[in-house]
DNA sequence: GGGTTTTCCTTCGGTTGTCAAAATTAATTT
DNA sequence: AAATTAATTTTGACAACCGAAGGAAAACCC
């Protein structure tokens, strides 16, 4: 059999020097130790209400680890026991359901969009406690305005809620752009003036609390992550479609976030070399085929009189779609098969449990249609990843905010 | 200013179930608690060489606790105390530098190719004892047929290093194909017969230790993290062009494997909608235009008598590319161009800090000229990551598995 | 040469986090 | 009312780790 005998095949010295070791330097524990306080915190508001008996079972902990966490952290205002909400199902000595207490404090998320600026008010819990939108105008381009602009509408909002809601703890802040979430700057943005503007720094400063910057992607990632279809989830994917088409992934129940903490650019990858221009400036971007201004670039041929507004237009278009307009329909078709192929690259790509098509307006549903999603399995590799619509109300982004704000907030406030 | 009335504006409860809770459920650590034991272990292997004190100031953890840890490795032979080595460079009591004990044991590495099969031996300090090659006949897509050559290749492979090396602690093996890593099934090859085969069981039961499996494109990755220029990296791409264009992903010094431990084909990805026709059945995929068998049909265009061999006709190709064949040269231009459009979707879609070209045959450096990466770098959207390209020799493969193996192993020889 | 300094390594009590088992509590079932 | 069942608390023990103190081995300084 024809191999090399050993002996004259010695092979070289591994490439690093000599004793210079092998396997991933730092291989540590990128998340340590996570106390057994903080774990139990978050099962309990992941959970809602639970026992102390579940939670020893959830966290493979003992029973008699829970009882000196429990105690602790219901003398410092942050859980309690919730009273008569035990269904006595089974014999035994009742189970004491715990849950977060909420009025401890609460977190904010706002959106900023170019027209329009969003925001709510979550309390520790996770329930919504009010909510709020303002118009803008998408001339005012300066940071300092959008900053001023957040902060009227957010003391609006914590004048109507009171007292009663506790101090608030953080914001998070969603926007269209390249956001590096880590070091809390805006790089660049469609609706901002300015490039690397240190946008949380100056939200903090205005807000006098800890602010969080993200890209909307990944807020509607984190709405999925934190109220969505995607709690249960492990990883999975969300594509975005709206303006751009963006999208975001969640790994090991966690937000991937790039080497720079850059949202992940969907929209700009290519489906067509030298294909239509996009207005990143290059050509064939899936977003300059499936975005709204894209179908909108289609409604002048195919309406009769387009309106000018975006959003008018895209209703219009869609309405005539629906009615059977041939030339309707067929844009919209011709955008479904992109969109079709880009779901697909990304589950060959990144093989996710899962693929959640989310958003804040859903209702050009010809987009979502089964045959797209047929196609797009058509086009994957292996056994496609399920995926799943989910319609939300505007709030989304707003909502995925306040999530980001949350899990910003949640450590410090258990120190 | 416009923003609606808190009051008139309660918002409905969250989505999900009142009283169910927010966060992502399960948000327990995936890596719980790595031991000290393991962490040392592993920190003194990626050193090579290392004192007691450095491991104390790297691991975090205080001078004291290192010492009954590193004596108990030592008991056990998995560590031992390296003399003579230390550099007496300061003043003080000179360190007593640490390393692994290599005879400790071995295990082995083995890349499955369709026309040969290559394996290496490497002992626990990651140093390469043997290799061996052995040519495969094609035509044979019996699984138990590759099991057979792979354990005929090892046991002559044992028989060269003697006893000298410890026992064999596992084996890895990469091929190309889906491959669950996690099961340990060949989901399909494009090389073996039949799907969804047990070949981890198959070669644990012939071999008699654990047998990992993975994508050969993943191997490359673990040779670049073990071995490579990725030791020192957080998260970097890995991106191999040959047969196929495949990829690689590590995050948190970690390699990434979807949902179903499947590899990233990035070879599949759309560049063109309804473009040039694929091998895996589909049109318009980056590996129709940047693989080595797409460069060869042009060659039948551009060479007067291309020979029938696939590598034959792509040195013949690169040759006369390089003599200033403007056909050939178009060609490799042609492919370039595609393959700086991936590499820029990479970019745009994973945010790496850095994306490493690699692989086994590096040889047509036409396609990693720096025209190819500069375009990648215009095609970006925001600062486009480094881009390395990092040749090895024809083993890498086989070196990857060796580190999969080694991976795999670790644990239970601390346990 | 002998003391000083410096650095490394080890020893030793103290703290912390967790577990296992027993004890306690509160309900259901008999 | 007694037995059963299950949740919670208490208790003692244990293992991991820290920090400080001490011993060891070399270089530096006079």
């Amino acid at each position: 059999m024809g191999r090399d005998a050993p002996e004259d095949a010695r092979p070289r010295a591994a490439e690093t020097a000599p004793g210079g070791g092998v396997g991933p330097l730092r291989a540590a524990p990128l998340a340590p130790n996570v106390s057994l306080r903080e774990q139990l915190y978050a099962a309990v508001r992941a959970a809602g209400r639970i026992s102390r008996a579940e939670l020893a079972r959830d966290l493979g902990v003992s029973p008699g680890s829970i009882t000196p966490v429990a105690s602790d952290l219901i003398g410092a205002g942050l859980l309690r026991e919730m009273e008569g909400l035990a269904p006595p199902s089974g014999r035994g000595r009742p189970p004491v359901t715990l849950g977060v207490a909420p009025e401890a404090g609460h977190v904010a998320g706002v959106k900023l969009a170019d027209r329009d600026l969003s925001a709510v008010l979550v309390d520790l819990a996770g329930t919504p406690l009010a909510q709020a939108t303002a118009p803008r105008d998408p001339a005012d381009t300066s940071p300092e305005g959008a900053v001023a602009a957040i902060a009227a509408l957010l003391d609006g909002l914590r004048a109507g809620v009171g007292a009663g809601a506790g101090r608030l703890l953080g914001v998070g802040v969603g926007l269209p752009g390249l956001v590096d979430h880590h070091a809390r700057r805006l790089r660049w943005s469609p609706i901002l003036a300015g490039r690397d503007v240190d946008l949380g720094g100056a939200l903090a400063a205005r807000l006098g609390v800890p602010a969080a910057i993200d890209n909307d992607a990944n807020c509607v990632t984190m709405a999925e992550l934190w109220f969505g279809r995607g709690r249960a989830l492990p990883d999975f994917a969300v594509v975005t479609v709206e303006h751009g088409v963006g999208m975001g992934l969640v790994v090991g129940h966690a937000p991937y976030r790039g080497a720079h903490g850059l949202g992940m650019e969907l929209g700009h990858t290519c489906v067509e070399i030298d294909g239509a221009p996009c207005r990143c400036g290059r050509r064939g971007c899936l977003e300059a085929y499936v975005s709204d201004y894209a179908l909108v670039r289609e409604a002048g041929a195919v309406l009769r009189d387009p309106p000018p507004e975006v959003d008018a237009a895209l209703d219009a278009m869609h309405a005539a779609a629906v009615a059977g307009d041939a030339g309707a329909r067929a844009a919209f078709d011709r955008a479904g098969r992109y969109l079709a192929q880009g779901l697909a690259d990304v589950a060959n790509l990144f093989d996710p449990r899962r693929i959640i098509l989310s958003g804040g307006r859903m209702r050009h549903d010809l987009l979502w249609s089964d045959a797209v999603i047929a196609r797009m399995g058509a086009l994957a590799l292996s056994d496609p990843p399920p995926v799943e619509v989910h319609a939300w109300d505007d709030l989304v982004w707003a909502r995925g905010a306040a999530a980001l704000a949350l899990s910003e907030a949640t450590p410090g406030l258990l120190a």
